[in-house]
DNA sequence: AATGAATGAGCGTTCATTCAT
DNA sequence: CATGAATGAACGCTCATTCAT
């Protein structure tokens, strides 16, 4: 006789409660930052965030939910440093190779912080569609700057296939990062990080 | 509650024990290729084996302990295929830029095997310091063939750093070709990989 | 935490509140008719009623108490409907068998509307003993109304119980009616109604 | 990645499961004649079986599942006591009034045991079609027994639409019957049998 | 008076693991 | 040795009710 109901979730309009989704989305990113997400749950999340499950449940669907919008956040600060490092960059040497050692530092840099949470969202990625997509967005939002600059440099540039070179070129750099965020290595990163350097400017410059 | 007293697990020394030990291990690699670690249980992987619960945890002390055994047969599997396909490779031509395209290939089709189980594998290793241990060791046995091979070319490469180049090169292939299985990409494999070879050749060859 | 302290239930003395009680009665009424008195909860009461949560406990003491409200007035109505549709009957013909059939069409037709409200009623009135009451009080009121109709007929009517009689005659009639809303039947209610009048009629007729 | 699953229930083989299983049934059925459907929990029945919940869930796919259970058997339990009482009547007096007098009793000693649960079962059926469902096919059985009764005295019986007849006195009687069970009534239960007897004797005879 | 955010006990349910048979 | 019934902690989630604003 009754149907499924949607699930109300509130939207908070007042101050109050803006503070308070804040805090729960906080909570749930320190937690995802240190553990596995399979391991962070609803309840405790409500615990380090100092409210009650109710609160939680009534801010959010389910722990998904919280973690989608903590990857939202999370990605937006992660781009806004991308842009001011761009910036910097712009006006920066007309040098090509020096360009692109800058972009992988630059690329490097986003990680640095939160590598657990960092850990997760690649995780979910791979088994959460929605998840990927978030990613696919701000990857596709970073793909363009990286393309605005390398256009600058395009009189430099020599390749057969520019867009599978641009896929592999961004994709390789942040591979990379990711394995050795991951699995760290035994050879230092600056050696790694230099050769990953030469490779993608050989692989760029005109001969 | 997790780890009261040592766990005995019995080694099948009689034949019909070893078979029913393979037989789980079979039946958890078959469910881990189709569907995630997590949602696997103890109880569905005894039922596809055709042994009880009970006999399942007289041969493995968890379920990640038959997860372990899972890569390990794994591993050895696909390093095999990759032996195999490496000695074809070494009566083959002496052109680098050939046996670069090759070795990517080689590398490409030893997952074009149980790619679900592969994904889990990734999924594990990030999070599991003893499956990340177990992907070393298979790692570095490739490396150090694919070190031999390239050995055998050195006077057409030229490299500063080569601990470095070898760490880079193996694994911007290996990481390029997970993030094309797990995450596809909207540019036909095809070029990608035809870029890739490029870039790692032109990164190797002397100038 | 059920019955802590004697709740405080504000009883409306202005304008105002009288018409915010009389909403949530109303929004009450509504969704009972739609669905199950366990699905109905009280925030939804509320929003149905365009009121907070709040307002709903400071004019009732609990979802239960606004239930007994909303049967309150049902039962006030229908009985309304039945003292009109009884004067209508009491100019009416003279015959015995005539009025019985008349008597009964009254009692089904005061089930036509609000048909889940009735249900909900009925399926409460057998659980709680306040709302069963409150049926009682109406039955009684409407037993007396049948009486009188019949008394006026008393020289056709031969029961050697007349107490029982009227009772038995009251009920079967209600329970019958209550049945075919419920459950239905295969066999057309027309015949059903039918065979019920000629029923009554020959149980009360002197023969 | 993972469907729905099937949930399993364990259909008892040995002898310990058809203990545990028939040892939960009992629980319920004695929780569900002290209290409301609703009040009972599943992890209420377990204790009163004196089981854990595991186990519970183990032999039933939810509350549900044991209520449709307790309800086919008393089900049987009220149908086996039926036919031992229409037995008798068999070989009974070959005098209608007689007869219907003793149909009614025997209808009415059916109720007399777990009053509480049958009420569940009353409620419920109005609610939940598979419940409705098992007491049609009950009440079904119970019909055709009754008409081969009525068939043997059928020279003694005048009725113009048999079918709607034998409909309405069948569910008039078991109306009346349930109606005594949850109300109750001022007059005494003899009284009104005696008069329910009456009416459909006269209604049924041949005038 | 009115609001609606917040509470938290308690529901239904699962599953890794044990242990009597 | 093998079995699979039994366990119970712990999960995700709801909703009647309160109380600070």
């Amino acid at each position: 006789m009754q149907k499924k109901q949607k699930k109300i979730v509130r939207e908070p309009v007042q101050q109050r409660g803006k503070e308070k989704k804040a805090k729960i989305i906080t909570a749930a990113r320190k937690l995802l930052n240190r553990e596995d997400y399979e391991t962070v749950t609803a309840n405790r999340i409500a615990g380090e965030a100092g409210v009650s499950v109710g609160t939680f449940y009534s801010y959010f669907k389910d722990k998904r939910d919280v973690f989608l919008e903590v990857i939202r956040q999370y990605s937006e600060d992660i781009f806004g440093e991308l842009i001011a490092s761009i910036r910097d960059l712009k006006q920066g040497s007309s040098n090509l190779e020096e360009v692109v050692r800058s972009l992988i530092l630059v690329a490097k840099k986003r990680h640095d912080h939160e590598k657990g949470l960092h850990k997760q969202m690649l995780v979910q990625s791979i088994r959460d569609p929605e998840i990927r997509e978030l990613s696919y967005i701000e990857e596709g939002r970073a793909d363009s700057l990286i393309r605005e600059i390398l256009d600058q440099y395009k009189d430099q540039i020599d390749v057969k296939d520019p867009d599978a070179a641009i896929f592999l070129v961004t994709n390789c750099v942040e591979e990379m990062i990711h394995h050795l965020i991951i699995h760290g290595s035994e050879i230092p990163e600056e050696r790694v990080f230099e050769e990953l350097a030469r490779m993608v400017y050989r692989y760029l410059a005109r001969p």
